[in-house]
DNA sequence: TGCATTTCTTCATCTAGATGAATGCATAGA
DNA sequence: TCTATGCATTCATCTAGATGAAGAAATGCA
């Protein structure tokens, strides 16, 4: 699923759509099935938990597909929130189109590598929410994505990692004293 | 992928092999690309950090299929051990075959179905560890796996949950007090 | 340009869970 | 059956990171 081109023959009510920085795209416990191709800007998808603490689950820039399979794969309500953090273009697409529909046989397995290559990615991210350190996961963050520091604010970053803002000051101010 | 049949059909290579408590079937560190579906018995996948601290990963009792999918993805050495916690009959097959093999259109779709299975519960994981306390992550995986506290000792449980053994015998004792 | 709002930093304090040690308990193997 | 090794529990102590508050810096908006 490389470019939008896939997905619109895929899905023929797909549509490209403008949204603004701030819209947002789901709301925790709706029922959709929607999914969301980054054209260009910067989505995110988060959860708020019954403190009302927000925690990102993952950040979605030029290229990426973000959605909520949790829900969709167990037909539960959606426990993410997604919204725009950048003005962007994004295609909106039924999520459902990924598994069942009638893709050819070389969309199914670019399929497979996509959906492998994202539990390749969570895999390595429990692994470091359950033995790493604060600071150790921000340089781990640093190294993955280097280029979101710079659109996303650092609060973000922080409900990313699982830390307090505070937290991650103390460990950039940490960090820059150290060099 | 719902039983040994399909495999079998799939990767012609694939064979059966008893296994006993303890074994060892993929270390950290080596380069493979096998994958292991449970027929019988119980396995794990852990990784060993620079402490030389355990973490485990998952479980996988009957029915389930047990592999390294970052580092296959990746072509990374191998980030997780894979052991035998009961003596167990395992079929051990390629792991590529899940994804570049001459797969049925079927085939594939059930794949992309137990792929985002799997994902949703990594979701699920990730959420949990990075907003939920020791004691709701405990409660939260004796509601979704109630079979597995009998056949596992607890100090595993607790590296699953990402916790000390200590944490989770103070967490049980106040869990049987509070009723 | 100026004001308001949000974000970032710093600090003092608090707490969940880690660490380490001691004790009793169970299981496995001779 | 006895002994050894590993497992679970309890407790005293420690620490990474949370919490809350307050000021500085940055950003957005009229």
């Amino acid at each position: 699923m490389e470019n939008i081109n896939e997905i619109l023959n895929l899905d023929s009510k797909a549509r490209i759509k403008k949204v603004s920085k701030g819209q947002i795209l789901q709301r925790q416990g709706e029922l959709t099935s929607m999914a969301f191709f980054v054209k260009k800007g910067l989505l995110r998808s988060y959860s708020i938990d019954e403190k009302g603490k927000e925690h990102i689950f993952m950040f979605a820039s030029e290229g990426w597909i973000i959605a909520d399979l949790e829900s969709q794969e167990f037909n539960h309500s959606t426990e993410l929130f997604i919204d725009c953090l950048e003005d962007s273009e994004v295609l909106i697409f039924d999520r459902k189109c990924y598994t069942v529909s009638e893709l050819s046989d070389g969309q199914l397995k670019k399929n497979a590598h996509l959906m492998a290559r994202r539990i390749a990615v969570l895999q390595k991210r429990v692994i470091m929410l359950m033995s790493a350190s604060a600071i150790d996961r921000y340089n781990y963050f640093l190294e993955t994505y280097p280029e979101l520091p710079n659109r996303v604010p650092q609060k973000m970053i922080a409900s990313y990692l699982g830390i307090m803002p505070q937290t991650l000051s103390t460990i950039r101010n940490k960090l820059a004293r150290a060099k």
